[in-house]
DNA sequence: CGGACGGCCTGGGAGC
DNA sequence: TGCTCCCAGGCCGTCC
């Protein structure tokens, strides 16, 4: 599941090999993940450009290409966006191939289709729907433990919905919230408004380690989750809680529990966090 | 406002 | 072995 440090980890890895070539060829296999339509129009636009940079902004991850165009891409579920060599088996799912100026190809790859690409001109990236709602950059030096205390002041939602919710944090998705309560010592369940201060202050660091710990790994990879060159990640290795109920809570041995908040699964240790 | 739920999709695992 | 069912959870839309 692409989080912040998956699509971090993504944008680095794509930077690294994507900057400087341009788009020879785009071939779309699948019409509905390449927007906007018809996909004879998308291919057309984007061939002749140049990628630029790779930016991030929450879980989106967006491809600038000769300053005047951007291409925005979300994940979601099981999305790849990986830089390949053209002789290499195209893996099923894949949508979108672009074959770059090297000889090496941008494969497109998602099992699930919830996720999909969408070509946005620059002067309209700021209004587009998705990006324009984002809350702040966890990891930014605007996300202080204050910033953290006006978001969940007055809330009566359950901490984990405040963190989950895209317009107040963007990046958090399942497993870093899980992992950032348990280091917290914040029940899932806890009314955001009730959080005192010094947990607040707690929440705020553990968010911003969970995060970054992550991103030194390349990412979790529990399930589909491969970076701008298909290598897994090795952060599943560090996980506390994530995928563990009934385990061994690792401070206190108490099994750890699960339930179901904001429709997500969440595991926590019922004896550490309250 | 907040929460619950369905929809979008497929594959992997459990259970029979 | 093979069938059915449930689950994984990001985001949007709808409804209460």
């Amino acid at each position: 599941m692409p989080e912040l440090p998956e699509v971090e980890t993504v944008r680095r890895s794509l930077a690294k090999r994507a900057v400087g070539l341009s788009i020879v060829n785009v071939s779309v296999f699948q019409p509905s993940v390449a927007k906007p339509g018809p996909y004879e129009d998308f291919a057309a636009a984007l061939r002749g450009m140049t990628f630029c940079s790779f930016a991030r902004r929450g879980k989106y991850l967006l491809a600038h290409l000769d300053g005047s165009v951007c291409i925005v891409v979300h994940l979601r579920m099981t999305g790849r966006w990986v830089f390949s060599a053209a002789d290499r088996p195209v893996p099923k799912h894949t949508h979108v191939i672009m074959d770059l100026s090297d000889g090496h190809q941008l494969r497109f790859t998602d099992t699930r289709r919830f996720g999909g690409m969408e070509l946005v001109a620059a002067e309209s990236l700021s209004g587009h729907p998705g990006l324009l709602k984002l809350g702040v950059e966890p990891l930014g030096d605007d996300f202080t433990a204050a910033e953290l205390g006006r978001l969940t002041k007055g809330k009566k939602s359950k901490i984990k919905s405040v963190l989950l919710d895209q317009t107040l944090v963007a990046g958090l998705g399942n497993i870093y919230a899980d992992e950032a309560l348990f280091r917290a010592g914040i029940h899932p369940e806890r009314v955001a408004a009730s959080l005192e201060d010094d947990r607040i202050v707690r929440l705020h660091a553990a968010i911003r380690q969970v995060l970054e710990e992550s991103i030194a790994n390349n990412g979790t990879s529990f399930r589909d989750y491969v970076d701008g060159e298909g290598q897994k990640g090795q952060n599943q290795l560090s996980l506390k809680v994530y995928g563990r109920s009934g385990q061994a809570c690792i401070n206190c041995g108490t099994p750890l529990a699960k339930l179901r908040v904001a429709g997500r699964t969440s595991v926590f240790c019922p004896r550490c966090q309250e």
